[in-house]
DNA sequence: GGAATTATCTTACTGGCGGTAAGTACTATG
DNA sequence: CATAGTACTTACCGCCAGTAAGATAATTCC
């Protein structure tokens, strides 16, 4: 548990140290190890667990948690920032095994639907809670995802000759299209997820692709 | 601390009140009338009120909330219906007044926009609260747009010929892309609601009309 | 070695809220 | 008038987020 013992020494901290016991570095537990084991606790007890049978789970108490991460709605934010970072990356890994267009497109949502269905607990706890800031808060989920696509889309309908300020609506729609859809599938479907990761792409790749649209005024 | 004095009897506080059925007329406060309660309690305070709260709204007492609607999640459920059931009538109505097409799509849309951020703090009570049955209700109430939705996509699917299978995920697609870009649009975005409407259609309608996609096999 | 000092962790508490039980006044029926 | 049933209240329980205060450990100074 604790991890490196004995803080690197150095030696001007000989030479002049105020007393008392050194800081850092001897936390039984530390951040990295409460939101794992955050995460194993939501996977067991539900969205709804307790922070003290986070701290349980970790093997210490729940001051601990606070003092290490914060209050529940920063637990929540933390791995929500886990959880966006692990989708990007999967999402980056599996579209970088297609050649760019449609077959990428599929790859994003069955990855997402992949991923959230695999950390089902763990997605309703950071979607959950219901206080005053949740707009915010989900808004920085959603975001994380978001942003990113959005920089995709303004770049590539740049490139072609398309009006790029439609990025930010599509992206978070995109965004919210997957959240709805992974919680319905997760819950209610009993469709495979490449099946529905391609129905989906039907509805959404026209779109993408720029199939212009029958629009009477620009 | 009487901050309700809507039954005007004072005298009655000769001492400190015992339980007990007040002296006095009732005044009979139904279902409907807690439900407005809660609506206005929840647009005062904040998604995060208390059912305490909301029974002052009412002019009540809590168990009156328990008697007539139930224990929170009920409140929930019962503001979700009504919410929805604004939602498709606005929609509705707001969809008869164009031709059928993608003025329709760009008047469902800006309509939601309009509805739910009119609704802004009833919209996150109702999406938020983290418990066990949480997806359940987020479901519920996400069905309850999504699955008229889902027949009129997929009866209009049968009729020009193409697979109707597709329905209910886009039908959960559209509704979790209306909800995402409508709390975005509220929170960050300056532009006009009919603009990110016009957005969203150009996005959404190649692939709803049907614009045949380029997949493999079928 | 022992006192002083500082870091770290635990026990124990507070406050608030969801939900319920017990108690009291009003009303219908004999 | 008596009795039963209903409609409301106050008062309470249990749980949990978040915190304060006390106990223990690690280190320096004497």
């Amino acid at each position: 548990m604790e991890c490196d013992v004995r803080c690197g020494e150095s030696l001007m901290d000989r030479v002049r140290r105020r007393p008392g016991r050194p800081t850092g570095r001897q936390h039984v537990v530390d951040r990295e190890r409460v939101l794992d084991a955050a995460e194993r606790a939501i996977a067991e007890y539900g969205a709804g667990v307790s922070i003290e049978a986070i701290a349980r789970e970790a093997g210490v108490t729940k001051p601990i948690v606070y003092a290490r991460v914060g209050k529940r709605t920063e637990v929540s934010d933390a791995l929500a920032q886990r959880l966006a970072d692990r989708l990007t990356e999967a999402a980056a890994a599996a579209m970088q095994t297609c050649r760019p267009g449609r077959a990428q497109l599929v790859a994003l949502i069955r990855t997402t639907l992949g991923t959230l269905s695999t950390h089902r607990e763990l997605f309703l706890f950071v979607s959950g809670g219901a206080s005053e800031e949740m707009p915010q808060r989900t808004l920085f989920l959603a975001g994380q995802s978001a942003k990113p696509m959005a920089d995709q889309i303004a770049s590539w309908r740049t490139k072609v000759g398309l009006d790029p300020s439609v990025a930010s609506a599509w992206a978070y729609g995109v965004v919210g299209l997957l959240n709805m859809v992974s919680l319905w599938w997760i819950t209610e479907s009993d469709e495979q997820a490449g099946e529905v990761a391609e129905q989906l792409a039907d509805l959404l790749w026209p779109g993408l692709a720029g199939i212009p649209p029958e629009r009477p005024a620009g």
